[in-house]
RNA sequence: GGCCCGUUCGUCUAUCGGUUAGGACACCUGGUUUUCAACCAGGUAAGAGGGGUUCGACUCCCCUACGGGCUGCCA
């Protein structure tokens, strides 16, 4: 599934095509950052017609798990997002990023370091001490004389410039200058031979044809270390774009504190993938006034311009609204497909084919008001149910002597009526009126008859979807 | 500590030197009504603070405050 190896990527030198790509660390879930992170790399991509690529950045042989590779996949698919060609393994590709950390030493552009750890540190808290609050470390191996090297494991550094500054042309923050002092001479490849993540991204990201690089904002400073190494080896800088983070309800990073962080949360809480992908977009890029808008015209307009600068925060109401309307907008057969997917993910038993029957008749009057599947269910309740029907407690209140006696005058007269809205409001209709009563008298006793609830759909719409001879059924059973 | 980034209604945002600062969510009021939702009409609500530049700043510059990030042989 995962694979180090490259298919041909790079472009044709004629025709520059757009690559971006999605880097996640297989350490956990999908984070909610990390799905709208790639959703923006795979619009602009599609936006674009170029390709979105998925590289598992697991170089970390502590923290990698192969589930939670498998559970950052099953994200992206859920949200929609589907990745070109085979997904790309960092970890398999090590000895690539060796090659290059050992090209850049025969090019003088790196070093190797003999310092130990246990030197690093004692630099660190000497320069503390001495006033310093904090000093990025010097290697005394810089520029030594490879006759001085110790026969002794060692790191390569980048030999990073010590003067002058680094610009990055960043599409979303702007121009960035850092001063090339703030910077260390990175370590590039680790004593046991391993690249690091500064490195390895580089090459990577070269090696793939990464045209634009969109990533989140906590990588601004990253992006001038790497631009050393892409100049080191006289290779193209990527257009950089760092996208602010999502922030929780209450402004600060959003952590397991606030709630679900994990897109696969969001799945099993019910929301739809076209609205949770709209309302992603929209958090932190807009286009003019667009609020709700369907994903090929998310395509169609995403641009980088559009990404705001300040970190947004999560709305759960705005979210629901917007998940409200896809909702409504979706075709039933899809929409009966994505709900199958929730209740698995919600754990919560599978529909019987009679439910589905049912419900894919009955869609059209529920799925205006839902905003979430859990919601639809719950509105759709009166056809998920078989008799006898269980009244809650408000609709028991409903079925009063008096309500029951009206229920059992009104069957009789559905018997012979042809079901269909237009005979059936006028048979109700004429029964209230003679009966002196107001429709909402008869209404709501209706509802809690054939759905035991006392917010339904339409009286006459749940008669229609469960027929005339469920509908006497219940009324008779209701008002006994 | 140093460096970097950010700051428009409660929230998401529009604005790219001249607007009664617009829209959406949420909230409130009224209407419709068969409950809920939806819908229609209306309303409350914003440029963090202070200095400049300018005929004129939300918009450009500086300072402060606040928030975030980076500062690893993590990614």
């Amino acid at each position: 599934m995962v694979s180090g190896k490259l298919t041909n990527m790079s472009t044709s030198s004629s025709t520059p095509q757009v690559v971006t790509r999605f880097a996640p660390s297989p350490t956990g879930y999908l984070h909610i950052g990390g799905g709208r992170t790639a959703l923006f790399n795979w619009l602009f991509a599609r936006a674009n017609g170029g390709k979105f690529l998925l590289r598992i950045e697991d170089t970390d042989r502590e923290r990698s798990t192969p589930e939670a590779t498998a559970a950052i996949l099953r994200g992206l698919t859920w949200l929609g997002l589907d990745w070109d060609g085979e997904v790309v393994s960092q970890w398999d590709r090590r000895a690539r990023h060796a090659e290059i950390a050992h090209q850049m030493l025969a090019r003088g552009t790196a070093y190797k370091c003999f310092s130990t750890q246990e030197e690093i540190a004692a630099f660190r808290t000497q320069a503390e001490a001495s006033g310093a609050s904090y000093a990025v470390f010097q290697s005394p191996w810089r520029g030594a004389d490879p006759s001085s090297y110790p026969n002794a494991p060692y790191v390569i550094r980048m030999l990073a410039p010590r003067t002058g500054e680094t610009l990055i042309e960043d599409q979303v923050q702007g121009r960035v200058v850092i001063k090339n002092e703030t910077l260390d001479d990175m370590i590039v490849l680790r004593s046991d031979l391993s690249p690091t993540y500064m490195l390895a991204v580089v090459v990577d990201d070269h090696d793939m044809g990464v045209t634009h690089v969109i990533r989140g904002d906590d990588h601004l400073n990253n992006a001038a270390r790497q631009q050393m190494v892409y100049t080191a080896m006289d290779w193209a800088v990527p257009v950089w774009a760092h996208i602010p983070l999502i922030h929780g309800p209450d402004g600060k990073k959003l952590s397991k504190r606030h709630g679900a962080t994990g897109v696969e949360e969001y799945q099993a809480m019910g929301y739809p993938a076209a609205g949770m992908r709209n309302y992603l977009t929209r958090l932190g890029w807009a286009h003019g006034d667009m609020e709700i808008f369907a994903t090929d015209q998310a395509v169609e307009f995403f641009d980088l311009k559009g990404i705001g600068k300040a970190p947004a925060r999560l709305d759960f109401k705005k979210l629901e609204n917007t998940c409200g309307h896809h909702l409504s907008m979706m075709e039933n057969a899809a929409l009966l497909h994505e709900l199958d997917g929730y209740l698995v993910a919600a754990g919560v038993v599978a529909l019987t084919s009679g439910q589905k029957d049912l419900l894919s008749r009955g869609l059209y009057c529920v799925k205006d008001r839902a905003k979430t599947f859990p919601d639809l269910i719950e509105k759709a309740h009166f056809m998920l149910i078989s008799r006898p029907i269980v009244a809650d407690e408000p609709a028991a209140k409903a079925l009063d002597p008096v309500s029951r006696g009206i229920l059992k005058s009104l069957t009789p007269q559905l018997q012979t009526v042809s079901w269909t809205k237009e005979e059936i409001e006028p048979i109700l209709n004429q029964f209230v009126a003679q009966n002196g009563l107001s429709f909402g008298k008869l209404a709501g006793p209706i509802r809690a008859a054939l759905a035991g609830r006392s917010t339904t759909p339409s009286v006459f719409d749940m008669m229609l979807v469960i027929g005339r001879d469920e509908t006497i059924a219940r009324l008779t059973e209701a008002s006994a």
